[in-house]
DNA sequence: TTCATAGTTCGAGCTTAACCGTACCATCGC
DNA sequence: GCGATGGTACGGTTAAGCTCGAACTATGAA
């Protein structure tokens, strides 16, 4: 009776299609400048500066001012963890023959959430450090082992950055495509790690990203 | 840009506050009259009715008609899963003083969430299981051990139910309030075992669950 | 200073949809 | 058969909110 419209104002915050569409944009978890997101949403510069008003006082977005420009983000993983839902559920909820994961094979193997890497490789690489003994699972939070801190180390990793505020941030979430468990949280400092030695490289519009081919093998021989 | 709408869509159902509460309603699994429903969201049985409609032609709710009254549930726990989430992040961001769970303690303890045992004790019955080596965690499904078979048939609850459609089933969600996994799909029927039992009894009007004294010292003992 | 760019605020138009009153249909009990 | 109850369909009203044009502020460059 009282946690309904609780929801509902979230709900109805991510109910616009303009507004949906600027969420989306930002799942990948970079900032975008108002200019931009009014032009993913299809829509002026004034409808979107209102939109984007009432997402950030909705606290589903942070703004960030920097000079003339504004840039917008999500407020944390949290939000993010619920458009993935969200998505998750219009995927395998539309009418009509019933798909398991994203449309695009692409997506489905490896793409940015948030600050994490998802799809088949996020997966591939949760088990591999998991079966190396790099990192273990207590209960549901995730830390790392001795052997693993050296390993990151050696990788170039900082271990700061992993254990910085791991507590809420050891954070398991499924994943979209694949219905398995994914890295999330401190943990994707792992992403930057894999973009600095250039294994891979991002799509420009979309989520996607793709792997080098000398990325890939290395990032196999690395998990191995 | 194309998938925006599509998560709008869904969101925009459960954006309006009616429908938000009716949803929440439901999300103790059971099947309620339009009237009731109209009861609940605070309107009159005209705009309820209209509210039911687009709600199951979205796929949110799926329609029972049992004479002349007709019964509304979830569709499936896919889209439970989405309403858990969006509570969970509706209580993380309130504005004000941070709640890290639902504000009845009751809640917090014992809960249904669409056909399963959720809050602490859901937590604990899942560790339980677990540590008894009833159940193993086989990555991320989660399956019956031949000692767990013959413990559960002793305890009365019949193994097929557990075993029928167990593959999209033996899922585990994050617990709303203590952000740890409970038990999900299928070994719901655990939950019936425990009815039957008379160990617990459901609030007439909330979705808490209640321990009478009893059952709750024979369910810590069952699972020790 | 002057101009251009990025963004917000205000006001007005317009569409959408939530809401209820009335009327209508189906089922159950008598 | 009849009345009572549960539910839907339709029409009109009202309110909310999305949208953009125009005006205004702030930063940066010439």
């Amino acid at each position: 009776m009282k946690e309904g419209p609780q929801i509902s104002i979230i709900a109805s915050l991510i109910g616009d299609p303009a507004r949906a569409n600027m969420l989306t944009a930002l799942m990948d978890g970079r900032a975008l400048t108002a200019s931009e997101l009014a032009a993913v949403a299809g829509i002026t510069k004034q409808t979107a500066s209102t939109h984007l008003a009432k997402l950030s006082t909705g606290n589903l977005l942070v703004r960030e001012v920097q000079g003339r420009h504004h840039y917008f983000r999500l407020k944390d993983e949290k939000i993010a963890h619920v458009l993935e839902t969200l998505m998750s559920f219009a995927e395998h909820n539309t009418q009509g023959r019933v798909r398991v994961g994203p449309k695009d094979p692409a997506l489905r193997k490896a793409r940015i959430c948030y600050d994490h890497l998802a799809g088949e490789q996020g997966v591939f690489l949760y088990d591999a450090l998991l079966k190396n003994q790099w990192l273990y699972n207590d209960k549901d939070t995730i830390n790392l082992t001795s052997k693993g801190q050296g390993i990151f180390e050696i990788f170039g990793i900082d271990i700061e950055t992993l254990n910085k505020n791991r507590r809420p941030i050891c954070r398991t979430c499924l994943d979209w495509s694949m219905r398995r468990h994914h890295l999330a949280g401190g943990f994707g400092a792992i992403l930057s790690g894999l973009f600095d030695k250039k294994w891979i490289y991002r799509d420009k519009t979309t989520r996607i990203i793709h792997f080098n081919p000398r990325g890939e093998t290395q990032f196999k021989k690395w998990l191995t």
